[in-house]
DNA sequence: CCTACCGATCGGTAGG
DNA sequence: CCTACCGATCGGTAGG
């Protein structure tokens, strides 16, 4: 029996992505072209335009796939009931298991978010800006000084995202660290640092 | 009296590559038209390629000048007679300090590594190196277990650099709080949880 | 008259 | 130090 045409739709939208995605990370998404993507799937170039109306909208759909994943998980750890710091745990671990499950997508989600039309940008960042606001509430909630002090509060959050956003650029899978025990070590020293470092004045 | 050829030699291609950075920063490397950089600096595009030989070549020289720039306030802080904690703070906001006076470079550096021709990547690869191993030594000082542990030296080097390096990516000149304050929370939290937070076993 | 798709080529612009 | 160009390739679209 024959697959329904809205079924072949999608899976064909995400072989493109998923190509795309390789490409743009590899190469950057100028550095890459429509005529890459449709040689790594096979396709013709105007197929590609039967399934994508631009260039930018493939760019845009891998990094809203890629965002949405994090939130998901995002949202899912914090209805939990523990203790903040244990979600902050289970934040990081997630974060950095679909980072690495994702990695060319995470690469182009830091990179090449210029690229996108004013609208898209806007879209990808309110859920980045949602996630932030995740990560505020949970330190603020482990360091009640934070909360006293809003104008450190999304530095801090960002402070955390620097350590662990940027790891698969430089992390290297051959290394006697797995990738699980250096996000251990970031949370550790976050976790500690926040708990009961000073909060300059 | 007229200048000296030398003399307008290294001005006009000073302003040759901070029109580069720029415009790299800006638009990204490839995004960036050589005519773009020609008609930032009044000059044709034939005139730049008598400066430089290539696209490549001027990017070179924004990287090297800013990470020698680097290099040389790390060597200068760490050959002081002051506790490691001390150097590390001093280290800190000192990085702070170039990044923000040099931010267009700052960001090509982050963001362009893979546009440089290999010999020219290595070159640039070194030097960060060789910083991040004045941060793995004044670590490994601050918490004596991380020599120990030498898988977890360099990640910890890298994640106090993820910490600082994309903090003018997202810090808001116009916010509430001043880049320096935000090094400091940065160093505080990092030197805290360096010296007390747990190490993965 | 629709969809799904092809080979060939468009007008402009890139680095050099 | 400029105008005039090049080989190639870009993102996107034509007719059928």
């Amino acid at each position: 029996m024959a697959r329904t045409q809205a079924a072949d739709y999608a899976e064909r939208r995400g072989k493109i992505v998923d190509a795309a995605a390789a490409l743009f990370a590899g190469s950057g998404f100028l550095g890459a072209s429509i005529a890459d993507v449709a040689r790594a799937c096979g396709m013709s170039k105007s197929l590609i335009y039967h399934y994508y109306a631009s260039k930018e909208d493939i760019l845009f759909d891998a990094m809203h796939g890629h965002v949405g994943a994090l939130l998901d998980a995002a949202n899912a750890i914090v209805s939990r009931h523990e203790p903040a710091a244990e979600k902050l745990r289970a934040l990081t671990r997630a974060f950095v298991r679909l980072y690495a499950g994702a990695a060319d997508r995470q690469r182009v989600l830091l990179n090449e978010m210029d690229r996108l039309p004013a609208a898209q940008r806007r879209a990808i960042v309110d859920i980045q800006r949602r996630l932030i606001e995740i990560v505020e509430d949970l330190l603020s909630e482990i360091r009640p000084a934070l909360s006293g002090k809003a104008a450190l509060r999304t530095p801090a959050a960002m402070l955390y995202f620097g350590m662990i956003n940027w790891m698969h650029t430089w992390f290297d899978p051959r290394g006697r660290a797995k990738s699980g025990k250096i996000a251990e070590l970031a949370v550790n020293l976050f976790l500690d640092g926040i708990r009961n470092g000073e909060i300059p004045a």
